[in-house]
DNA sequence: TTCCTGACGCTTG
DNA sequence: CCAAGCGCCAGGA
């Protein structure tokens, strides 16, 4: 029921921004992705920057779960773009994902590559 | 239009 | 293991 299709091709017209959006509200709840991995999802393999610009700008955005969204070894660089410094960690672990030292524990476990899960 | 800035990631030393 | 360098490219000034 998690699996759902995002057609590149049915992305035309949107931003990249969007695109990602599109992504990162997919990731289930109690997991977490990686820049890179939506990056290479959306077929900008080394863009993970242009995802991680597009979390930036999903600032604004209530709908889009940006701490499910991690550095490549699970570290939340992205903590200080909170409204708080210790808010992600907190989403985080309000949704059952241990964060430890900034970092997500057992973050391979965890791990939520959308280039796998969806088809 | 050009210049600058990044919530990244890989390679090297 | 840690640090630095480079490539990536969408927006805003």
């Amino acid at each position: 029921m998690q699996k759902q299709i995002i057609l590149p091709s049915n992305t035309k017209g949107q931003s990249f921004f969007d695109n990602v959006y599109q992504v990162v509200r997919l990731v289930p709840k109690g997991r977490v992705s990686s820049y890179g991995a939506i990056a290479q999802y959306l077929g900008a393999k080394g863009s993970a920057r242009m995802v991680g610009y597009a979390m930036n700008a999903a600032h604004i955005l209530t709908d889009v779960p940006a701490q499910r969204v991690v550095n490549r070894q699970g570290l939340l660089t992205g903590k200080h773009h909170f409204s708080n410094r210790d808010t992600m960690q907190k989403l985080l672990e309000d949704e059952g994902v241990k964060v430890e030292n900034d970092k997500i524990v057992d973050f391979n476990n965890i791990f939520w590559n959308p280039s796998i899960e969806l088809i």
